[in-house]
DNA sequence: GTGTTTATCGTCAGGCAGACGACTATGATC
DNA sequence: GATCATAGTCGTCTGCCTGACGATAAACAC
């Protein structure tokens, strides 16, 4: 590769966020509107440029902060901090994608537990908690029946892939505990599935698969009522992080 | 945001590939000789930039063709024309990772079939495919006893992520019969998980469980005896490209 | 108390995987 | 040609896991 400059032209990096929650039993994801062109007034992922001295986990960290307060979990001591659970999704670069100018997006996927409210730079009636199905929908209508445009530029395939890397995931890791406050019980975290998946779940299987898998979850020793009927006892996640074997979403 | 040009500083971006394929019962990389610094002489993945108007996808298919000549399989029809299996592997954008400039590699995963000799420009003495294991080993031996350089760049990190890649997709999805020529055995197949995952599997048991799975292999009625002993039947990779239930890496 | 809700324990049948025996069909060797 | 080595293919058995579902337990609302 020799150094002619017109081989390497120059890009503007970006991340974007897909920040997933579980609220009312659903998977919901973190929208904010656009203030300007293009696609101004249209909802669409948080995200902005990386730094000329960031790395991408930085930059993507960063504008996770920003936009929730979340900290993100130090992979190497996942204790029962409240911090979010980052990663990497995958990288959008089509020429097409930005009519501004060559936008290369590395999107991240972040998984929260319910948050109290969104903040986008302190202005909450631009940026909103909204089921990923709302957002998903093309041309259809919200549940107040108001017509929802799609998600700015090719932010709506990008949330579609978080949701899937989501869904496919936490069939063999321990992720979905991210969903959930640090001391949770069975039946909240079976919500999580219930919630990401879509389906409804046994929730005597569910509770001997997941107490039955060494490692998965460890008992805090207290009880909770706070979903009602009989007490629950309350887990933190466990050191394992895969799930073996895993638990299979069911058939449609 | 506001357009505040700092706000964007300018990157190059470039895409990497880590194209694996069998050689001789062992999984092998695609590696290329650097022709100048930084790390002039050192092995390094296949890689270039991407152009003005070029898809990442696009980039990606451009580089493997031009070191393998491997087109790559239209993923809407799947049959069986010679072609390689690519998708994006992770993008990597540590801002010190190219000490000359600010560089984001779109890393992508390439799985091709046991290739007649690789060719780096017409040059074969600065291209090679090399056991994974020995790429990867710091500061080692090859198989001649000479040392081995590590790779350049983090290229080792990255082919190291390719492979856990590769390791767990042939899990659950029929993505071995990408390291397979169009017609195959079982045997060969078995062989390709073998390799894959350095283990020894039951020959019956794996038989019975690819077999069985139904859309996952589609017999041609052709045999062959290329492997010695009793001939065996020529297969085709079926339609079905999730294996359900997966077929588990056995436990270390 | 009665009903409702949620949690938790048990049981049972079916499916699947690991371990392994047995048989088949080829080429190589004596 | 008999024997052997090699690889492929079909079965069997056992244990584990899962899905379906009954039963019991412990809270709250009335």
């Amino acid at each position: 590769m020799p150094y002619d400059p017109s081989a390497f032209p120059p890009f503007a990096v970006t991340v974007d966020l897909v920040v997933l929650t579980v609220r009312r039993h659903a998977l919901c994801a973190l929208a904010v509107r656009r203030g300007e062109a293009p696609f101004q007034g249209r909802w669409a992922l948080p995200g902005g440029f990386v730094r000329a001295d960031e790395d991408l986990a930085q930059a993507a960290a960063r504008e996770l902060a920003e936009e929730t307060g979340l900290r993100v979990h130090d992979p190497a001591a996942p204790a029962q901090d409240n911090g979010a659970h980052l990663e990497q999704l995958a990288t959008y670069g089509d020429p097409k994608r930005d009519p501004r100018m060559r936008v290369v997006s590395v999107a991240h996927l972040a998984l929260a537990p319910d948050l109290p409210a969104p903040r986008a730079g302190g202005d909450a009636s631009n940026a909103r908690w909204a089921p990923v199905e709302e957002l998903l929908q093309q041309g259809g209508h919200g549940r107040d029946g108001e017509p929802v445009a799609p998600l700015a530029f090719d932010h709506a395939q990008i949330l579609a892939d978080g949701v899937e890397r989501a869904r496919s995931k936490i069939e063999y890791s321990s992720l979905a505990t991210a969903f959930c406050p640090p001391e949770f019980t069975v039946g909240e975290l079976r919500r999580v599935y219930e919630a990401v998946w879509g389906v409804a779940l046994d929730p005597r299987n569910f509770h001997r698969k997941v107490t039955g898998t060494p490692g998965f979850l460890v008992p805090t020793g207290g009880t909770t009522t706070r979903q009602g009927g009989r007490p629950a006892q309350l887990f933190r996640a466990g050191g394992a992080t895969l799930l073996n074997p895993p638990m299979l979403r069911p058939e449609v």
